[in-house]
DNA sequence: CTAAAGTTTGACACTGGTGTCAATGTCAAG
DNA sequence: CTTGACATTGACACCAGTGTCAAACTTTAG
C-alpha cells in the first residue's frame, strides 16, 4: 500500500509518516516510480510509534523501545550489557509516566461517578472495546 | 518555603515551578519581599503536574485534569454535563497513552528477561520503593 | 559592612513534533 | 492527451516546553 492509504487506516497524517522513517522509526521500501510501499506490518508500526510519541516519548527513545519490543518477539534475543542498562533505565522512566497517568484516570473517573455523569464512562468502555 | 526549595525537594526547575505558575496550573503567596512562598500541598503538586506534562499531557489538559482530580475529594463535587463529556473525551486519551506504555513496558520486561538481564529488574522495584 | 547565594521579571533562543506550501513527478480515468 | 488525485523532496514556520542570561533586589553568612 502507498502512504495515504497507511496514513488513513493509521490516522497518522503523511507528514509525520514521512518524519518517522527520517528519525529511523519506519522503513520503507521504494517501487520503481520512487514511491514508498507498506505492508500490513507497518500499520501496526505506525500506530504504535504515534502513540509512544503523544505519550511523550521522544523519538530517539521511541526508536529504542520498539527495537526491543521487536526483539523481545524473535527468539534468542540478545543484547549487551550497556544497551540493557539503558534499557532498565527507561523502563523507570515509562513506569513513572504509567503511574502517573493512572492516577489521573482514576481520578477522572472518580469525579465523574461522584458528580452523577457515570454514563459518560460507557463512551470509555466502547472505544476500548474498539481497539 | 521559597521556590529554590521546592524546586530541589521535587527535582522541577525554578523556571518551569514559575511557568507553570504562568500556566494557570500553580498558584503561590508572595511574602512581603515578593518572594514566591510554597506550602508542603506545593510539593506535591509540583510534582504532578510535572508528570503529566512528562507524560505528553499538554498543560492546558493538565489543568483540566487536577482541577478534577481537586474536585473529586472534596465533598459534594458537581460540574455541568459540557465539562463532564470533555474529561470523558480526555479520559480516553489517557486511557490509550496507558495502554500504549504499558505495552512497552511488557516487552522491555520480556526483552531484559529473554536476554539474562532479569538483574536489571531490581533496580525498576527498589526506585518505585522510593516513591 | 560586604560578599555570596537566592529571588524577581523579562527576554532571547533552542528543540522536537507538526502543519503547510511549492515545485516536480506519476498514474489512473475520461 | 488532459485532468485530477496522489507521491516526492525541501523549505519555511509555528507552538510548547525548556534552558539561559541579565539586571535589580533581598537575605544570609562572615
Amino acid at each position: 500500500m502507498k502512504i495515504g492509504e497507511l496514513a488513513t487506516r493509521t490516522g497518522v497524517t503523511t507528514r509525520l509518516i514521512r518524519y518517522y522513517e527520517q528519525q529511523d522509526l519506519l522503513e520503507a521500501d521504494r517501487a520503481a516510480n520512487g514511491y514508498r510501499t507498506y505492508t500490513e506490518e507497518h500499520v501496526e508500526r505506525v500506530s504504535r510509534v504515534a502513540g509512544l510519541v503523544q505519550a511523550g516519548i521522544p523519538t530517539r527513545l521511541v526508536k529504542i523501545l520498539i527495537d526491543a519490543e521487536d526483539a523481545a518477539n524473535r527468539e534468542d534475543p540478545t543484547c549487551p550489557r550497556e544497551v540493557a542498562e539503558q534499557l532498565a533505565t527507561e523502563l523507570v522512566g515509562v513506569q513513572a509516566r504509567i503511574d502517573c497517568l493512572t492516577r489521573s484516570r482514576d481520578s477522572i473517573r472518580k469525579f465523574l461517578t461522584a458528580t452523577q455523569h457515570e454514563v459518560l464512562l460507557r463512551e470509555e468502555r466502547e472505544s476500548a472495546a474498539a481497539v
